[in-house]
DNA sequence: TGAAATGTTGGGGCG
DNA sequence: ACGCCCCAACATTTC
């Protein structure tokens, strides 16, 4: 054994615990611990994201050497610069990253190494008994539980030897953004691997227990709030899924961990789909008549639609850079089927908004709620956003949070306030639901029946 | 992981 | 006592 170190890449896995590639490197000798910024590795993050990336690298602190640039030039300079004897990395399921990874392996000139990526099963282990992959989410999670269980998670190493290797402050990364619009997410969360164990030894404590009721209810702390960890690998899948199967069964667990299965889901999906943020699964969605109009993308982008429950939940986003996932399909479905505005539009603006932007869960669940996706929910399945918002947020708590202007309406209003007459400084809806439903459903039915439409795919 | 329209049922008021 | 109507409650169908 030489005393060269190893160098492990960092990719979205910006933890120490479970980190397949790392542990495997520093059972050898010394590690140098390396990320690297590139716009151009994937899909460039949006604003939220890069927040959330700065202040997790800040949370790993001096255990990472920072470059910037791209990653085949970046990762071979350092890994010179630092006279590593190979390179480690766990390879990532989005296409996009693996292409980065296959550029800077032809670019090293020493050994490289992969490992298991954040997945509780290997890409492509899942398969029907016909050996095609699912297009069902259901046969595709009985099959997947049918598997051999995940493996336990890896400890963190002991001793983690870490040789000196120069590189960037983090401040040359430039991923704060310019205007502090991020107060309200330091509020919030605390980016890094300890934020991560924190949320979910809190969310294991209590709300699973209840999950299955409680986490469609937007006003409650019912869900595990995970998802930015999960999306920067601050914690793994296979972490989550072996605290959680040491508690006793439950439906909560059961439920919980049926997300992860949904998140493996689109996982595979977007292996099969590089381009899924952007092209349909289904072609016929390619011919949807869908408007332009910059105007009423914007009203929803800021929370001024006048529907409540709408407006609540994007300005909890754009305070928070989260948004409750019942909300995010209410959301959604206001935009494409009410707007008729393209789910491509949605997808952006959550990818540019959301702390956890995630390329395969963002793109699947945009295209599941369009009805355009595998497993899809019918496009005609449209919400009409006073009875979800009575439903899921009875009391009006929620929308009392986030539409201050609404505060002080009863109950049988705040959902519906222009049955009140106009509340000042609270828009009236910008369309009304129920022509706006059968606009969309003529849409839709002009997209099936008329054959002159399949001719333009 | 819908909503709205339409259909069915059954209790109670009433002539 | 009986048929008729109303209508809420629930079920089914349709989009």
């Amino acid at each position: 054994m030489t005393n060269a170190p190893i160098l492990v890449w960092l990719r979205r896995d910006l933890r120490l615990t479970d980190h397949p590639a790392l542990y495997h490197a520093a059972g050898q000798g010394p590690v140098v611990l390396a990320f690297c910024h590139d716009d151009q590795d994937g899909r460039a993050l949006g604003g939220a994201s890069r927040w959330w990336l700065h202040q997790s690298l800040a949370a790993l602190g001096d255990t990472v050497t920072l470059a910037r640039g791209r990653c085949e030039a970046e990762i071979p300079r350092l890994a010179e610069a630092c006279g590593a004897r190979a390179v480690y990395w766990n390879a990532s399921a989005d296409p996009a990253l693996s292409a980065t990874e296959a550029r800077v392996r032809q670019a090293l000139k020493i050994p490289t190494e992969t490992f298991a990526g954040d997945e509780l099963f290997a890409i492509g282990a899942v398969r029907t008994n016909a050996g095609t992959p699912f297009q069902v989410f259901t046969p595709f999670w009985r099959a997947a539980l049918a598997l051999p269980p995940p493996p336990q998670p890896l400890p963190r190493p002991a001793p983690l030897v870490l040789a000196p290797c120069p590189g960037l402050p983090l401040a040359a990364l430039e991923l704060m953004p310019k205007l502090d619009w991020w107060r309200g997410m330091a509020e919030l969360w605390q980016p890094g691997e300890a934020g991560a164990a924190a949320r979910l030894a809190d969310f294991l404590d209590g709300p699973v227990e209840t999950y299955q009721r409680d986490r469609d209810l937007p006003a409650k702390p019912g869900t595990s709030l995970l998802s930015p960890h999960l999306a920067f690998g601050e914690i793994s899948p296979r972490q989550i899924w072996h605290a959680a199967q040491a508690l006793p069964p439950g439906d909560g667990i059961h439920t919980f961990l049926k997300e992860l299965g949904w998140r493996e889901f689109s996982r595979h999906l977007l292996a099969r789909q590089p381009d899924l943020a952007t092209i349909p699964l289904r072609p016929e969605f390619r011919a949807f008549p869908w408007r332009d109009d910059p105007e009423a993308l914007r009203k929803w982008q800021m929370g001024r639609t006048g529907y409540p429950i709408i407006d609540a939940g994007l300005r909890q986003l754009w305070q928070t850079g989260w948004m409750h996932n019942r909300v995010r399909m209410i959301v959604a479905s206001f935009l494409i089927k009410d707007l008729l505005i393209p789910w491509q539009a949605g997808e952006e603006w959550f990818w540019d908004t959301l702390v956890d932007a995630d390329s395969a869960n963002n793109a699947a669940s945009w295209q599941w709620v369009a009805g355009s996706g595998a497993d899809a929910a019918p496009f005609f399945r449209i919400f009409n956003p006073v009875t979800q918002g009575e439903k899921f947020d009875p009391d009006g708590s929620y929308v009392r949070t986030w539409v201050p202007e609404l505060a002080h309406l009863p109950n049988a209003f705040v959902h519906q306030p222009w049955k009140m007459g106009r509340v000042p400084g609270y828009p009236p809806p910008m369309v009304d639901h129920a022509l706006a439903r059968t606009r969309a459903l003529a849409a839709f039915k002009g997209l099936k029946d008329d054959p002159a439409q399949h001719l333009l795919l």
